[in-house]
DNA sequence: TTTTGAGTTGTTCGA
DNA sequence: GTCGAACAACTCAAA
């Protein structure tokens, strides 16, 4: 049993192909060098704990191995003589070529179910058996396909004892400062129960409140597989709450879906012409951005956060998304690779079109003209300053009626807050103009 | 085949 | 302060 991106034993039909395979399963954990180098620091801690968790649930019998998975497949079979190899599918970009790879060589792999509901490439047209590029349709179709019901974690597990040369665990820790989120399976489920019986019935308004515990926080769980989303769809009734949070699920199968069918969006624009547009190169004022230093409080406290829990609240990465792309006027490809090296429910559809579609190039992207406005956002979702008092101590000291536009306040600065980076409503314009010259170049 | 109308997440302006 | 309209044009599902 090849654990990749699935470290749970509840609803992991995989496991129960591999213990139904044999007599005994030797469960592999793989340190693949090239994910490790593009997995950033809090993201590789974070892992680092899940495995313990993962090898706990087995009773320390996890066998983790550093190297080309390939190579370390090739030496597993042989030390263990194994009779086949079980995996949970993956569907991005570097997933499928690891695994063809694998298969060329001559290891073949059974998979059994995919981190999603429904697997991409499954939710078809109707009309024509094409993929859907608008997300409303898509979920319509989502939920008529339906999924198969959650199985159960495996009553017993028979797995080989690992030598000690089979335990390669990683130490990785999360840096200095920082406080990432409880791993593992177990917390998934608690976190999940928590917000079962306290939040998910007012979901749909409270999702939006960056100072309220209002979210699932299920995304770094989802990222490794901790918890199904069969398992967080299973009981949720019709009412409107449980509607948005079912609909949240179906995002993240539709980026998956429409990153499986436009395998090179995870890189470049979803809407071609956009690689016209005039962008400024990222220089001092992305360092600003990557910092949390732009001078506009809501975006501030929004990266500070990335920063120091590897995680956002969702309201605020459009935010902080969309001043990068249309206040700073820089390829939000530039965002998203901060992204990736800093969050640790890092997920490569999810990221890229939740950039694309913020930037206005993405499928059923926002129309042009809709640009934050850093000021109001944070006026309307962070009502009282809370959630920028949490992150931005220089600050603390102002009111609610001040936090906002410290620029107004007497005693703005005096924390040596930085000044605004740029003035927001002329950036508006000028990004409005940059769009209009794609539309005329377009139709020449 | 043609037509219709909707499309995650917004902002600004003027009445 | 509130409210509705305007902000483009286009894609694409669905009637």
């Amino acid at each position: 049993m090849w654990f990749r991106r699935d470290l749970r034993l509840i609803d992991n039909p995989a496991l129960l192909a591999a213990i139904e395979a044999g007599q005994e399963i030797v469960p592999v954990f793989i340190l693949d060098p090239k994910l490790i180098d593009i997995t950033g620091a809090k993201g590789l801690a974070y892992l680092a704990n899940s495995l313990q968790c993962l090898d706990q649930s087995l009773n320390n019998k996890l066998h983790v191995y550093a190297g080309d998975p390939l190579e370390v497949l090739k030496d597993v079979k042989k030390k263990y003589d194994a009779t086949s190899v079980h995996i949970q599918a993956e569907y991005d970009r570097y997933a499928v070529e690891r695994d063809s790879r694998i298969e060329a060589a001559g290891i073949e792999l059974t998979r059994t179910g995919s981190p999603y509901a429904v697997a991409p490439g499954r939710v078809k047209k109707p009309t024509d058996a094409t993929n859907y590029r608008v997300y409303t349709p898509f979920y319509r179709a989502w939920l008529v396909h339906g999924w198969r019901a959650a199985v159960s974690a495996p009553k017993s597990i028979k797995a080989v004892t690992p030598d000690p040369s089979d335990r390669n665990f990683p130490q990785w820790k999360a840096p200095e400062g920082t406080e990432i989120p409880k791993a593992g399976e177990k917390a998934a489920h608690e976190r999940f129960k928590k917000f079962k019986a306290k939040a998910i019935d007012s979901y749909d308004e409270s999702r939006n409140f960056a100072g309220i515990d209002g979210t699932s926080k299920m995304s770094t769980h989802l990222t490794w597989g901790e918890i199904h989303p069969r398992t967080l769809l299973t009981g949720l009734g019709e009412s409107k709450a449980h509607d948005t949070f079912r609909k949240e699920i179906a995002w993240r199968e539709f980026y998956a879906d429409v990153l499986y069918n436009y395998p090179h969006t995870d890189k470049d624009y979803y809407a071609p012409q956009f690689a016209n547009m005039r962008y400024d190169e990222p220089g001092e004022k992305f360092k600003a951005w990557c910092e949390g230093k732009t001078g506009y409080p809501f975006v501030d406290a929004g990266m500070r956060q990335l920063i120091k829990e590897g995680w956002m609240h969702n309201r605020v990465r459009m935010v902080v998304a969309s001043f990068l792309a249309k206040d700073l006027h820089i390829e939000w490809q530039h965002g998203a690779l901060f992204f990736e090296e800093h969050l640790v429910d890092f997920d490569v559809a999810s990221n890229a079109h939740g950039w694309q579609w913020t930037a206005g190039c993405g499928t059923d992207a926002s129309p042009y003209y809709r640009v934050f406005n850093p000021i109001e956002q944070g006026k309307r979702f962070d009502e009282n300053g809370d959630y920028i008092r949490k992150y931005v101590p220089e600050l603390a000291h102002l009111s609610a009626d001040q936090i906002h536009e410290p620029w107004d306040a007497d005693g703005g600065y005096k924390n040596g807050y930085p000044k605004k980076l740029v003035e927001h409503s002329l950036e508006r314009i000028e990004s409005l103009a940059r769009l209009e010259e794609i539309k005329v170049r377009n139709t020449e």
